[in-house]
DNA sequence: CCATAGCCATAAGCATAGGTGATCGACACG
DNA sequence: CGTGTCGATCACCTATGCTTATGGCTATGG
């Protein structure tokens, strides 16, 4: 009580000390464990004593070992404690740092979902495989960017084109929307080249998607074209959507990455004059440093996508 | 992984800076909330930054507020409980240095624990409420003796005379040895005045306890002065004593303390001449400090004793 | 019983870690 | 486009914390 009891100057540098000392049962001993000379310790030690205002081990003098006292048992107790806890960070600061372990949330939508997302994920977890990879599928850039900028996510992908100051964004690629249809169909005997034009899809039923945000965008680009959506079936699922393609309810509109191309019954044709094809982009929020987990999977994604994905044409 | 990972040059003065910053989400207000210079921060925190190897602050410039990367938030996280664990770790200390909280464990014996400890507990809990108050009773000096080097015990009354220069005792008091009789016996009608022939226990059925600690001690001291103990019934437990002795089975040689005076059924008498008489002793390790609590405890019993009982006869 | 050896405390000297104050550059804002 | 605010950096200086050297204490061996 009558000490200044200045507990607040103590520094990690003394619960070493305590903890080395403890274990060697020696100043000596406890010196060159940790390369210092005996009066170092013997320093450290009095400082510590004199900042808990009481002694914390009993010093017997001659060959005896010192012991700690039960103040000094205490606080070893919470110096162990500390010590753990820093090692803990230490290890998952090493984790974050490498992007190898941790938690990493990825904002995402539809048609990034099916084929991209899933390659990238897996390449991603082989990277890291102790890291922990959620998902969050969004419908329209607003919710993701909200969610980014919220710290709900990590990363994003986003649809281009688009345009916040508050992210920092990259494009992929360009996803260029596509006509699907069923392969014994008229239409796909009738357009057996690589193309196929826009203008065959005035007044023919088709299959969507339910008003959303790929939808919308299609809907838009048809209409600047020239033709007025006209949808017989609608549904969210991709798998729905292409089983009516094949069943020969009609063609649909898909951005390409959508589309499950290894089923034999859909043909899949490019679009003449091409709707005004969406980017993909892939965002976090700017200014702030991004989890080193975001930066690798961005990394991954661009690499990949440039396998993958055509390039915009500027 | 190139960086040299000198986690362990953070010293606490760092997480304080750490935690400083990202309270005030500035290095300005760190420095002023801890009574440095903004230069000051700023080189601490670049150190830490050092140290662990990456950012922990995003600094937009200008007047916006700086914000922790994740690597910061996950410092952070530890850092605060660091910080905890050190503040309960000084409310631990200060308790233990006072002796008024953690838990205290005496080592006492049968006669003891009668009237002497139970009233020493009490004035110890008065001066200290939150501490948690043990007893472990053992027959012999040599059990308590143990326990209290293996630490199992803080503090232990013992029987006097004994030495052991592993211990540091002191003496309390002594605790004579008295002979009960029932009030209305012959023998309290005969002797009527403070003391009593201790030969006129000769042949006399008396009540005693089963061979212990105390009962040892009696029957050897009861030899000394020519008189051979013949016990009639025997218990371990005073009040059965004490309740044989009124009904009349015999009179019982006991150490006073043990006595409860106030039973009307019973006279007490000294012994004439007297038994050698044990003192009461009360010891802890020699060598280590002991626990405040103990000290403290054995200040007490030391004052109530010197009240209480009869100082030794040098 | 004295000499010796092992250990911790202390003192003196010194290097440097860590502080201050001043200045610079970057960024938002009016 | 100045202006104000904030962080980084530099030069300087102090005080912290290390080292070496020495003295005192205790147990141990001849």
């Amino acid at each position: 009580m009558l000490m200044a009891m200045a507990f607040d100057e103590i520094e990690f540098r003394h619960l070493r000390a305590l903890m080395a000392v403890a274990e060697e049962g020696s100043f000596i001993g406890a010196a060159d464990l940790l390369g210092f000379s005996q009066a170092a310790i013997s320093q450290q030690i009095a400082g510590l004593e004199s900042a808990v205002g009481q002694r914390l081990f009993d010093r017997p003098g001659g060959p005896r070992p010192v012991t700690l006292t039960p103040a000094g048992r205490l606080l070893l107790k919470h110096a162990g404690a500390v010590a753990n806890r820093m090692a803990t960070a230490e290890q998952e600061m090493t984790d974050l740092a490498s992007g190898t372990a941790g938690r990493l949330t990825i904002g995402t939508y539809q048609s990034v979902s099916v084929q991209l997302l899933p390659a990238l994920v897996r390449e991603m977890r082989d990277a890291a495989p102790d890291l922990g990879i959620h998902l969050v599928e969004h419908d329209y850039n607003n919710e993701l960017v909200e969610d980014l900028l919220a710290g709900e996510i990590d990363v994003a992908f986003l649809t281009g084109p688009y345009e916040d100051s508050r992210l920092a964004i990259s494009e992929l690629g360009v996803d260029p929307f596509v006509v699907v249809l069923p392969t014994g169909g008229p239409l796909a005997q009738l357009h057996r080249g690589k193309t196929f034009p826009t203008r065959e899809l005035l007044g023919v039923p088709m299959v969507g998607q339910h008003q959303g945000g790929d939808q919308s965008t299609i809907d838009k680009a048809l209409r600047t074209t020239g033709v007025t959506p006209d949808d017989v079936f609608r549904s969210n699922d991709n798998g729905a959507v292409q089983g009516m393609v094949r069943a020969g309810m009609g063609p649909a509109i898909m951005p390409l990455l959508a589309v499950d191309t290894s089923d034999p019954g859909i043909a899949v044709r490019s679009l003449d004059p091409p709707l005004e094809p969406r980017t993909i982009l892939i965002a976090v929020p700017a200014g702030t440093t991004p989890m080193p987990a975001a930066s690798r999977f961005m990394r991954i994604a661009k690499t990949e996508c440039r396998k993958r994905l055509a390039r915009a044409a500027r």
